[in-house]
Formats: C-alpha cells, structure tokens, sequence
DNA sequence: TCCAATATGAAGCGGAGCTTCCGGTTCCGA
DNA sequence: TCGGAACCGGAAGCTCCGCTTCATATTGGA
C-alpha cells in the first residue's frame, strides 16, 4: 500500500469517527469525505460502501471500549470510580453510531456480542457499586446501564457536560459521593 | 362541516400527536394516515401540507403547555413542588417535534416564541428553587433547563421513568427531597 | 332522491444520499 | 529521470423514500 493510500486511509477513519461522535450515524459519505479534505471516490476505494465503513468504526470504538472497561475494573479501586473512569471515558466516541446500527435493520453480530458485553460489563460494577454503598440500591442495575447509555451515547456528549453530571449525581448515595473526586 | 370531516379532522390531530410524541418528527403521512385508519388524501384535505400539520400540533401543545405551567407557577406551593408538577405534565406530549421545528431549517417565529416563553419561565422557577434551596445552586438555572429539556423531549418519554427520576434527583438537593413526594 | 362534500390510494414527483467511473495526478522503484 | 501502477477527484447516474396530487368512489344530510 502506497504512503499517501495509507494515510488517507487514516484520515478518513478518524474524520469519520469525530464526526459520528459529534453529529451521530447522519453523516453523509460526501460530508465525512470533504472534511477530509478528499473526493468521495477516494471514500471508496478504501470501503466498498457506507456499511463497511461505519460497521469499521463501531466494532473498532467498541473493542477498545470494552477492554478500556475491563481494565478499569480490574483496578483495585472503589467501583463507583470505576464507574466514573468509564463514563469519562466514553466521551468523543461514537457510540450513538454503535447502538444505531445494533437498533437498525442491519444487527451486524459482531457489534450486538460486544455491546452486549460492556453492558453485562457495566451492569455488574454497578451491582457492585450497590453493595459497596455508593449507588442507590432501587435501581436495577440493567436500568442503570439504560441511564448511563443515554448520557453516553448522546452525540456530542462531554465527559464533564451538566448532563453526565447531574445523571452520576442522581445515582449515587450520599456515601458515593465521597468516592468521588 | 361535515360531521365525518369534523370527526375526522380531530382522529388526525390525536393519531399524530400521538405518534409525535411516541417516536419523534420521523413518522411519514402515510403512517399517520394508516394509523387513524384513513387515506393519505384524507390527510391533505384537513391540512394542505406536512408543515402545516406538524406547526398545529407544536403550537397548540406549546400553548397548552404555557399556560399550565405559568398555572403551576401561580400555586403557593414549594417551588421544587411546581417543577415535579411541570416535568409530570410532558409526558406524553411531542416536544421532540416543537423542538426539532424550532431548530430546523423552517423556523415558524410563534414555535420559537413559545419555547422561550416556557424555557424563560421554567428557568425562573428553577432559580426561585435555588433560593429556596431545594435545588443544587450550582447549575445556572439556563442548564437546568437544558437538562430537563433532555428528559422530558425524548419520544416515548413517561414521568415515572428511571431517567426522569435519576435527573431530578441529580438537581435536588437533600433538603429538597423532603418536598418531594 | 340527489348532490356537494368528503374519502381513497395508486401514481407522480422531487430531493437527498449512495455509488460508479474515467480522466487526471502522484508516488516510487529502477 | 522515467514509466507505470496505484491512487485521487468529483460530476453523473441511480435508487430509495416520503410528500403531494388527482381521478374516482363513497357518503352525509337536506
């Protein structure tokens, strides 16, 4: 593969990433590729079609999403941090694009098996955190993951936004809150 | 008018309305049309175009809305009291549809009108709430509104759901909670 | 009974976005 | 430096989807 192909290659991947992050799955294939500062044409020879592209961008930001998760909660740490770490983390990814496309008509497999692990994943640290005392305990740990999905997956969510704020506050208990920084 | 017309006219406001406020602007005529069990055709006798159905529905809803909640305002009542009461009466109303009217390229003034003037008055009482010290002070009043503005403008959003319950217990603050039922 | 008002839904229309394709350009090894 | 294979650009074509029209059938009401 030619220098500039590979580049480009990258460029357009994490155009697409911010802009998808941004705006959500509604991006044209004609925005993403003159934000790129390049011709659709080029779009797609690096991708056969807009799928591809997009099933790319989900299953990469959601592999690394789930062993960023992982790795937190191997931390010895309270898990209502652990918690936090993750929302934090979540912030410029495109997961609005993710759900969207294990919601859509499409379900590509690989995309449902991997939100369904962080899910399972992010369900137990907060049936932990409960026990811990740190989260309020009348709130089934699945509708937490719901919660926390819509402070998250929200285009153009910040991991400091009053939103993610008020959200981690309405969970916690009071003893939570000396957890957090 | 006929009696059917007449008849027909008000199935058409409700089956949108409802369907608005379930899953968003995105419902096609045709959808609206079969849901009230009638034609398409039925629908542009009623009204001449998709804007100006749409524009009826936000209007008469954000009048509505006005004017209860400038009545909940008006209670001698806790102020927490009146937002609870506020963001209990949007369930099951389509502000998605005013809101993305008021945002999107077609800005109908009286749509935008109305959305400051409740925006505005929500905004009052949330700062009233402050002094009162039922709700966090360090929010200005302007992202609370936002805030609500999130839970309450998603389609399908009811007043008891886990969203709805975890925000406004994230804006409260433990004095306030008394005042809450 | 009669007709004006109303209802119907298939066909027409338009726009937005995906995809193709070929002439022009650029890299890179010899 | 040169040749050619790889690559880029972007206008044109295509398709899909939802809005709108309209000729025909139906119905309320005097």
């Amino acid at each position: 593969m030619r220098a500039d192909a590979r580049h480009n290659r990258a460029l357009i991947l994490d155009t697409a990433l911010s802009l998808f992050a941004a705006r959500g799955p509604a991006v044209s294939m004609e925005e993403i590729a003159q934000t790129a500062g390049l011709g659709v044409g080029t779009l797609y020879r690096h991708f056969p079609d807009r799928r591809t592209l997009l099933e790319q961008i989900a299953v990469d930001t959601l592999r690394r999403l789930l062993s960023a998760a992982q790795e937190f909660a191997d931390r010895p740490v309270p898990r209502w941090e652990v918690l936090m770490l993750f929302v934090r983390h979540c912030a410029g990814l495109p997961l609005a694009l993710a759900k969207s496309l294990s919601d859509g008509p499409s379900h590509p497999p690989e995309v449902a098996e991997l939100i369904s692990g962080v899910d399972g994943l992010i369900a137990r640290i907060a049936e932990q955190a409960q026990r811990e005392g740190s989260m309020r305990p009348d709130i089934p740990p699945r509708e937490v993951v719901d919660v926390l999905s819509i402070a998250v997956c929200r285009p153009g969510a910040r991991a400091d936004d009053t939103l993610t704020t008020v959200i981690l506050d309405g969970l916690k208990t009071s003893a939570g809150a000396d957890a957090a920084p």
